[in-house]
DNA sequence: CATAATAAACCAACCGGTTGGTATAATAAT
DNA sequence: ATTATTATACCAACCGGTTGGTTTATTATG
């Protein structure tokens, strides 16, 4: 007897061939014969490991969101004492991550999100989820400025922190459709400008 | 003889059903056979009217990205002599259009965008110049408002066009993600904050 | 030997697209 | 005005290929 299915690391190959291919081509558009191939691998082994190429989808969903999320917990700007820093290294960090031609400049979440919503509705389900607790980790931040450089002030940081997601979301989007990823930094510019407004005085 | 096969009643049918149909299922999710049924024809008739599947894409982001644009122009807001008056009435009318539940809340080209910018590049140029093509008729109203209220600000008023385009489709992607289309209207009141901080000092 | 991991062959359903053909109606020729 | 011609509109059946998924068997491993 291996090691226990969990872990696998042909389970891991799978994982991250799969996650490669829908980032770039989208769900349905990848199929399981392709991510077989990719990682040399046979269908066999294929539903060894996932009973389900939906199920796959939700794996390779919390796959991805789990390495952003500690992507953002690891990052320099993360440990910045002074919360308002903070919010500004937030969205620095972002604009290198999808700048950097090492990384895709794609969101796997919001891909989904977008492409499966309808007909997914385990899947959608996860992506608000994931979408939710992304947010949540931003306001947090986004709190403790206002209770730094704000306190008097009347400010929704729940609504702030979706519109962050749905800034940085759509600005991906266009700059994947336009191929010019110099417009999630100038969208982000200007929320930075917006964030200004509100706490710099 | 009927008259040209470019306006037939048939052609119109096939189109609306697939706008349809894709809206909410998707490009790729969507089958031929889907939008045959949903209009009561054939496979040999929709071969007749168009090419290919590709082709009927490309067709159906036409169709709904110029019936979006002429809802703007015709748009009571749109005729408004004040620009910033205008300007906000850009908002608003997005807020009441993605609100009403006879109206889908999806958008089809940031659908498609999202879709099949990676698999087929000429929709994804399509979509590129559609998105181009709102901001400029955003960045009008813009320009006429900087103009008459901020005459001196330093102020991209093109890169400010594109960030409404992407706050708009990262809150439609988020609100369909959590199924709470209150999510838009929210974002949207930001995004007006940040233009009043702009405009109105 | 028992169990997990991988492979190879296979399957029914479905995909986009093609075929050959018919019905219809406008046009041209008589 | 009647007929022959031509182009369009539409359909039912079908095609090869691909899909997600299964089955059965072989190979490693503890």
């Amino acid at each position: 007897m291996r090691k226990a299915n969990e872990h696998s690391p042909t389970k891991e190959k799978l994982l991250e061939m799969a996650r490669q291919l829908m980032q770039t081509q989208g769900y349905s558009a990848t199929s399981v014969d392709q991510i077989c191939e990719a990682a040399g691998l046979t269908k066999g082994s294929f539903f060894h490991y996932f009973k389900s190429k939906e199920k796959l989808g939700k794996a390779v969903l919390d796959y991805y969101v789990l390495s952003s999320y500690q992507m953002i917990l690891e990052a320099p700007f993360f440990k910045k004492k002074d919360p308002l820093h903070r919010l500004y290294g937030y969205l620095d960090f972002m604009v290198e991550r999808f700048k950097d031609p090492a990384n895709e400049s794609n969101c796997l979440l919001g891909n989904f999100a977008q492409e499966l919503s309808d007909t997914h509705p385990e899947i959608r389900t996860r992506c608000a989820g994931h979408f939710t607790h992304l947010a949540e980790l931003f306001k947090k931040t986004l709190d403790e400025t206002k209770a730094s450089y704000a306190p008097e002030a009347r400010l929704d940081t729940q609504s702030l922190s979706d519109h962050f997601i749905a800034v940085l979301e759509g600005s991906i989007l266009l700059a994947k459709a336009k191929q010019d990823k110099g417009i999630i930094e100038k969208s982000l510019r200007h929320f930075k400008q917006y964030l200004k407004t509100l706490f710099e005085k």
